[in-house]
RNA sequence: GGCGACGUAGCCAAGUGGUUAAGGCGGCGGUCUGCAAAACCGCUAUCCACCGGUUCGAAUCCGGUCGUCGCCUCCA
């Protein structure tokens, strides 16, 4: 298996030292709807979990909630209602959408506010040894005594100070110097430190999660693309730093990120849909083909026609899986070859781009067998085996339609009598107007079968 | 200004030294059907932004040009 770490940049032999994988994926802020952006990076992250299970790794993963920052402080200042309460909301938003999307759930979801303890003994052992030193406005961490600080994110001190935009009159030594503690000003949350009451600084809470859970060095950690600096870059020169010993991680993943137009989707640009607005439209399984019809590493731009393409293929997957089969004939599906197929797809960086095309190819190969009156079920199992790594349900959507079944299947029997009558125009009328309300018909030799078009 | 990524058919998107350049959507023709739909079969890039170079051989490596995007500030 081979993975492109954004340290070296290039595809590297996928060699964890035991057989569990410690996977480390950065979380939401929660302070606003999730939006599809945030659907993507889970999504892609879902997907490479659930093959390294599949590939017989015992993968341990942890997300972080960071539930206290600047942002929604603001927010709650701005709606009066407490942090806890606002960062509760959202945070309960997140699962929900996470739920809908058919995201396993991580081992654990530590929040920042209840790490206290730990984000201290971190800031504080840093302090200690000096990479970091108090000053009144918080404790900050010293980049200049990390001399591999920028490793990550391929660049230099030197080179970020030129391009930076420096905050005149802070008390810190270096402007790439970040806080690891902020002082509370009146009114904000806070908690109790040796530096005075305060909360932790944004990168901190990572790093004490993260060897709170997994250890000094973890496996896979993974986030988008935005978060490298300088989120990551903090996080590995603070880890490291703490504890002594590189790597922290030894693959570090990064998604492209997702494109609306011309521009990226994010919140400040507010140029966003959301999780719940995609999913009023469009399949959970319709989202998944969509982002991983194209790499992870690579930019996607999210596109109404893009998503109604996707739509029609996850409709595809589900009419192999769901269509009867006459036959009895045994089916000659070689199933070696296509987990093989999709397997050394998925070991080459998790090319789902083509592990889908396999699943593709199943599908023809499952519709073609039952066309010609063979047995289905063996491909049928190993379609729900392989879009099952992938994440995919392949459920039929008229289960989310069953209210109005029994007036859909009373309106085919009407349509029945209609052909039997020979009375077409009729007939056909009934199928037409079905079709306004995207239920589509088909006939087959069994009878007239129904499902949502949308 | 610094760092990085990308430019493949009507659209989306794999492919990173040598097969017929995956797959999806769309389109066209056919089979099936009362007609459709779905499904199946066939067709749909002689060519991979452009210009040079390396090589027996390049979409794939190197250099340049043009264009698009991301990061450098909160962000998945």
């Amino acid at each position: 298996m081979k993975v492109t770490s954004t340290l070296f940049g290039q595809k590297e032999e996928f060699l964890p030292p035991g057989s569990e994988v410690k996977m480390y994926v950065c979380g939401v802020t929660p302070y606003d709807e999730s939006h599809i952006g945030h659907a993507m990076s889970y999504i892609i992250f879902d997907a490479i979990r659930r093959y390294l299970t599949y590939r017989g790794y015992r993968v341990r993963y942890v997300q972080n909630v960071t539930d206290i920052d600047d942002k929604i402080i603001d927010r709650a200042a701005r709606l009066k209602i407490p942090a806890s309460e606002l960062a509760k909301k959202y945070t309960d938003s997140f699962f929900a959408d996470m739920e809908k999307l058919n995201i396993l759930k991580a081992d654990v979801y530590p929040r920042a506010t209840e790490e206290i303890p730990k984000i201290i003994e971190v800031i504080k052992g840093l302090v200690d040894k000096g990479f970091a030193y108090p000053a009144s406005s918080g404790v900050y961490f010293r980049v200049r005594s990390d001399p591999d600080y920028g490793k990550l994110s391929h660049r230099t001190l030197d080179s970020m100070v030129a391009g930076a935009r420096i905050e005149p009159g802070e008390e810190k030594e270096h402007p790439m110097d970040f806080a690891l503690w902020k002082a509370a000003k009146p009114g904000e949350p806070s908690w109790p430190s040796p530096w005075g009451t305060g909360r932790p600084g944004w990168h901190i809470e990572c790093s004490a999660m993260s060897l709170r859970y997994l250890g000094e060095t973890i496996d896979i950690h993974g986030g988008g693309q935005d978060l490298i600096f300088p989120h990551h870059e903090n996080e590995m020169a603070q880890s490291e730093g703490f504890t002594g010993k590189k790597p922290f991680v030894r693959y570090w993943l990064h998604n492209g990120l997702l494109q609306l137009g011309e521009q990226k989707m994010s919140k400040s640009l507010g140029n966003l849909i959301t999780i719940k607005d995609a999913l009023a439209k469009f399949s959970a399984d319709a989202l998944r083909i969509f982002i991983l019809s194209s790499h992870y590493r690579s930019p996607l731009t999210y596109s109404e026609e893009a998503l109604e393409a996707a739509e029609r293929g996850a409709e595809r997957l589900r009419t192999a899986l769901h269509s009867e089969d006459t036959g009895d004939k045994a089916s000659n599906i070689n199933a070696e070859t296509y987990r093989q197929r999709f397997t050394e797809a998925m070991d080459d960086d998790f090319n789902s781009s083509q592990a889908l095309a396999v699943l593709f190819d199943l599908a023809r190969d499952i519709n073609r067998l039952r066309d010609e009156g063979n047995s289905t079920e063996t491909g049928k199992q190993l379609l729900v085996e392989l879009a099952g790594v992938l994440g995919l349900t392949l459920k039929s959507r008229e289960d989310t339609f069953t209210d109005a079944a029994p007036f859909i299947e009373l309106l085919i029997y009407i349509r029945k009598q209609l052909r039997e009558a020979k009375q077409y125009q009729l007939a056909d009328m009934v199928r037409n107007k079905l079709a306004e309300l995207d239920i589509a018909l088909e006939d087959t030799p069994k009878g007239t079968s129904w499902k949502r078009k949308r």
